[in-house]
DNA sequence: GTTTTATGCAACCACGCACTTGCATCCACA
DNA sequence: TGTGGATGCAAGTGCGTGGTTGCATAAAAC
């Protein structure tokens, strides 16, 4: 066979082209081309498009394992890494979550596709979830606490993804937790140290 | 002239069918068929479907006037007005503003489109700001601090719209409020009285 | 060295899309 | 009564889409 596709050069340029222009935007052709294969090979190794979306998504996400938030104890070092890591995700392929959820409604078949991410975001959920069994969290269902610790930054690029002229600011991922353990009030007798000047 | 139509049955419409099925999914052919009018009227009046697109929007989310976001003095009265308005808009159409915020990078002709939806952001970002400068909220961006506020309830109603069989709660305004005001740490002397049992 | 197997290539299909044209129709208003 | 502007209707245009087919080709497997 004369060149011997690697599936991960597929999947990556899938991932890129479906944040980018949507499901319906991430043409089969334009895949094809980006991946330097040819569009029919594509049909012939996932049947459709859908299944060649699911399949990208499962293998990426799927790199994320459980054991990436891990629950120690110290619930400002976990949060941080739950956080830098979905930085970090973020940096790699861009808003995914987002995109995803909002194209879903849309498309039906791509719901398979949201095992691998909602897996994800459980586990997150999980370490929450202990921390307010631990009486260190204020309780509240899972998700919603996920929300309320990632929303923001999600919401807040894509501000900036739709209208770059904004030049919205990325805040630490130290700023994010802090917002979220602390909230925004600023009390009068201050109880954190790292008040900060804009 | 046969049946005077009615501009406002149009961008409802509209509206509507753009936050259920992205911009390319509301087909002009669906928007006509469900605003009982002929496909080529709507062509007549907007001459692009990013032009139609466009006057619905500004039309819907320009009846939002500043005065909807007073600053009284009442940091939580004032958000709760806040919250409370944005989940009265999600009622009516969904969850417009994430829709619009992923489509736009990849429709540049929408781009015009932002300036009413980001009128309103700023303006609540305003009163947000006309806090932090009493001392009352800890400073940073004004956009970043309503990501803050709606980011939470913007990311847990996309994933409700993603698999409705997640049965996610609809959080009150109240807790949104709170965990934007004060945070998610169970401090040990408790400063709030509305912990509550989830 | 022959047979698989995986790929490339060119052409094609049917479909839905935004948008256009030409003409008939109806109602308001003068 | 008549006229003009706003609507409806049928048909069509050009384009991009996901997906298919048939055949050539090159490497691997045996």
């Amino acid at each position: 066979m004369p060149k011997q596709i690697a599936d991960e050069d597929i999947f990556h340029v899938t991932m890129r082209l479906f944040v980018e222009r949507g499901y319906a935007g991430a043409t089969t052709r334009q895949i094809a081309e980006e991946a330097e294969i040819n569009e029919v090979t594509l049909f012939r190794k996932f049947s459709s498009k859908a299944e060649l979306v699911a399949a990208a998504v499962a293998h990426e996400v799927g790199r994320i394992a459980e054991e990436d938030f891990p629950y120690t104890g110290d619930v400002e070092a976990d949060l941080l890494q739950i956080v830098s890591g979905y930085r970090g995700a973020v940096s790699r392929y861009g808003e995914f979550l987002p995109v995803l959820l909002a194209e879903i409604p849309r498309h039906p078949e791509l719901r398979p596709v949201l095992q691998a991410p909602f897996r994800v975001l459980t586990a997150i959920g999980r370490v929450l979830e202990r921390y307010q069994e631990a009486g260190i969290l204020r309780p509240e269902p899972p998700l919603q606490a996920v929300s309320g610790l990632l929303g923001p930054v999600m919401v807040l690029t894509m501000m900036g993804g739709a209208d770059p002229d904004l030049a919205l600011p990325s805040p630490e991922p130290e700023a994010i937790v802090a917002a979220f353990l602390h909230g925004r009030l600023e009390t009068g007798s201050e109880r954190r140290e790292d008040r900060r000047i804009p």
